[in-house]
DNA sequence: GTATTAGAATACTGATGGGTATTTAAAAGT
DNA sequence: ACTTTTAAATACCCATCAGTATTCTAATAC
């Protein structure tokens, strides 16, 4: 590979390799666990690089809280514009989590390490809300086709609905994390089959 | 009231504050965020009747977490064990967490905090899972009765619907914490009506 | 080729906080 | 009354960490 010659490449990537451990480290240490001489150190660098690109250990979260949800809504987006039964999607997305213990894990800590900090940091709790209330946002539309395509009164409205799976997918997170042994295999994609899925008609071809 | 007079019971009196004004300060500041300092002089004391009534700042919060989480089972047997119609008991105990700001903000993130650090301090981790799972089997057995009492077979096996309801009980708060506006009153309560109750029967007495 | 400059390393500071050692004070035992 | 015991206060220690000031280095600009 090309080792980055420019300046500006050099210090994007240094920046990006930043980012990538802070999340990793918090992940595993916690967030006030995680000293900025730890994250350097797992990039490969100094503290000098850390207020170098950012300007204080709080810029630091907010950008990784952005990039963080903004995965998680990445992947949302996935499964809503995809035409694949959506139910195999939602499994997908819910296995995702759980990779191989790694992965899975550290995201799962970070996402709720950063929502537990927005709620004592004014900008990071801005942040966190407009993201997530952008997530149910597009849940929302989701329900509201479901329920217009198929002249259904759902037990609660698709806004409700949003809420009510945001909280589950979360919730979820929380006890998985630890007591993994505790939530049943695919029991997020059974549980929408089973009330929302199932009341709007099964969507997946019968055998 | 009568001043205690007895050594055991003063002693056991600053216990308590101790323990109190954990859960507040904590609530406040956060795990780590809280300082023995802090706590101690919360309570009217020093740190050293800290550590005179706990080995570490690790033994305050196994017992701290056995606490809260304790009285949350509580109210969730107070919830179970009543004949009253299942769902005003359930709009209460919803109702609970959001008690005018101040208490229920406080415990709310006292609990999540509690459970992201058990997630990396085996102790209280394994304090947590018993207790969790305590709460889940209660749980269960109340969907075995309805499941059975009413012959349904439920989309989801009671041990599921279990962990689904704890899972999403989490999980409101989790967004409830950083954005309030965006739960809806009593959701949790409907969403049970409109899942658990409405297909096992309308248990409340016609009008 | 030299000067400039910006990104990163190094060295340092100040404050904080968990934990400990020591002291104080007063209740309990005799 | 006195001694003993023990909860709690005080004072101290040391490690850690966010943040800063300075130095170093190498790519860009001239």
């Amino acid at each position: 590979m090309p080792k980055p010659v420019s300046r500006k490449e050099a210090t994007a990537r240094n920046r990006e390799k930043l980012l990538e451990s802070a999340a990793q480290v918090i992940g595993k240490s916690g967030l006030m666990g995680a000293s900025l001489h730890e994250i350097a150190a797992a990039a490969g660098l100094t503290k000098g690089a850390v207020y170098s690109q950012f300007d204080s250990k709080e810029d630091l979260l907010i950008e990784l809280l952005d990039r963080c949800f903004q995965m998680g809504h990445a992947q949302l987006l996935e499964v809503l514009s995809s035409d694949a039964p959506m139910v195999e999607r939602i499994a997908e997305l819910d296995a995702w989590h759980r990779g191989e213990e790694n992965t899975g894990r550290l995201w799962a800590n970070l996402e709720l390490e950063l929502s537990l900090a927005a709620s004592r940091q004014p900008k990071l709790r801005r942040k966190l809300r407009s993201r997530q209330r952008r997530s149910r946002e597009y849940l929302t539309q989701m329900f509201e086709k479901i329920s217009e395509g198929h002249n259904l009164t759902l037990p609660l409205s698709p806004s409700e609905f949003a809420v009510v799976l945001s909280a589950l997918s979360d919730g979820l997170l929380v006890h998985w994390l630890n007591d993994s042994k505790a939530i049943p295999e695919n029991l997020f994609a059974r549980f929408i089959v089973a009330t929302v899925l199932a009341v709007s008609g099964n969507e997946s071809s019968p055998p």
